[in-house]
DNA sequence: CGTGGATAGATTGTTCAACAATCATCCAAC
DNA sequence: GTTGGATGATTGTTGAACAATCTATCCACG
């Protein structure tokens, strides 16, 4: 699945570690990340961990400011916004041109099935992922690497800002049956109903993303 | 337009005159980039340019070879096919819900206007880019500034496949009467009929580089 | 003559140390 | 309280060095 090999770079490595420590929550947003503190807890050189950082960068999960180096990215209301116009735009049309019986279809079914199990176990962590996975899968039926590869570092960037809100109950838990909703419309060949149907739950996670960010401290008087 | 400060480091300055050589054509694709010789031309160290290696491989410029360096990108058929799906489902989207009387409507004016220009002069490089930027201003109607920085790459990566290709007139000539049809319908509010000529354009766009690309040497026996 | 492998050369991968440039802090002076 | 400059810390950039890997050459062997 990933591009051949899985013989990597030291640098290339850490890219991923360090990708996975911000996902995770390790890194908060904001905080600093100095070169010469990580790179000796990594015990790699700075210019190795400086190569990562613009990688990170590039993929919106950093923010790299002159001379103060690098923090983990803060989304701003403004990239939430931006970010669900962009998944509107492709995940609608992915799905409104779709044929139902796309291979990727099989990762949508798995997506709501994992998601289903983690909020029976209360694993809102879990159910989480899951739906990320789902509407990846998605923008899988466009067929298009390039699209998917796109999509993934938006999904990143927005999980960043998920990270931040408490109660995720309240932000996951409605979607694993709207996932399966959408899943049963797309499985029933009815694309435009479908599509129709994505967009609402777009439009509406928007808007409850939105009010969680309303609510939270660091979004005050910005 | 670009992001606040236009005080950039070295390594960011590199970055942008390398990205151009490349789109210039100063630098072929499939050409390899020595760090040790580029290093010393450009008068920088070796470890900046390879930072400016990372940003532009993740650009999708560069092709990186573990242990074989960096090497400019060559375009496969199989990444132009991907490019065309999602200009396609990009664009045509973008034009579709897009109000007409939106701000970026001056740029695909300009955009029109210098393409003219250019093709009276037969200046088909300057046709070229123009057309670049008839097609990024499309995109700009979706107000997302994730989106026109993606489609950005995009763009520049097809730019070095036409590149590749000889006979600019032939590829650049037909689209400065084609982009004016489509403004004008545009302009006129008859979005669903601008929507479906943007598509055929971009569908026989798409064949006609293909077939460029069948006639070229170096995706003969690919 | 062709094949295979050893060897040497060149390039990338990675580290380290140093210095310049810039930013943040703090304290004194007004 | 504000301005101003000295001070310390961090990033920006460089050069050199060595390890790891790839490429090319050449010679021995069949």
């Amino acid at each position: 699945m990933t591009t051949s090999s899985d013989v990597k770079n030291l640098a290339e490595r850490v890219t991923e570690q360090i990708r996975q420590r911000i996902l995770h929550g390790d890194f908060a947003p904001g905080q600093r990340l100095s070169e010469a503190a990580l790179s000796e807890s990594l015990q790699i050189s700075r210019n190795t961990l400086r190569e990562t950082f613009r990688v990170l960068t590039k993929e919106g999960l950093l923010k790299h400011e002159p001379n103060r180096g690098v923090a983990v990215a803060i989304p701003s209301i403004a990239a939430i916004i931006d970010i669900y116009r962009v998944r509107r735009l492709i995940e609608c049309q992915a799905i409104a041109q779709a044929y139902p019986s796309h291979p990727a279809r099989k990762h949508m079914r798995q997506a709501v099935e994992t998601g289903l199990q983690c909020r029976d176990r209360g694993d809102w962590q879990g159910a989480g992922t899951a739906n990320m996975e789902f509407h990846m899968a998605i923008v899988e039926l466009a067929d298009s690497e390039r699209l998917n590869v796109m999509f993934s570092h938006l999904l990143a960037e927005l999980r960043l800002a998920f990270g931040m809100l408490q109660d995720p109950e309240f932000l996951h838990g409605p979607y694993v049956e709207m996932n399966q909703q959408i899943l049963q419309l797309f499985e029933s060949g009815k694309l435009a109903e479908c599509a129709t149907a994505l967009n609402d739950y777009l439009v509406q996670s928007e808007r409850i993303v939105l009010s969680a960010c309303a609510r939270h401290p660091i979004f005050k008087g910005r």
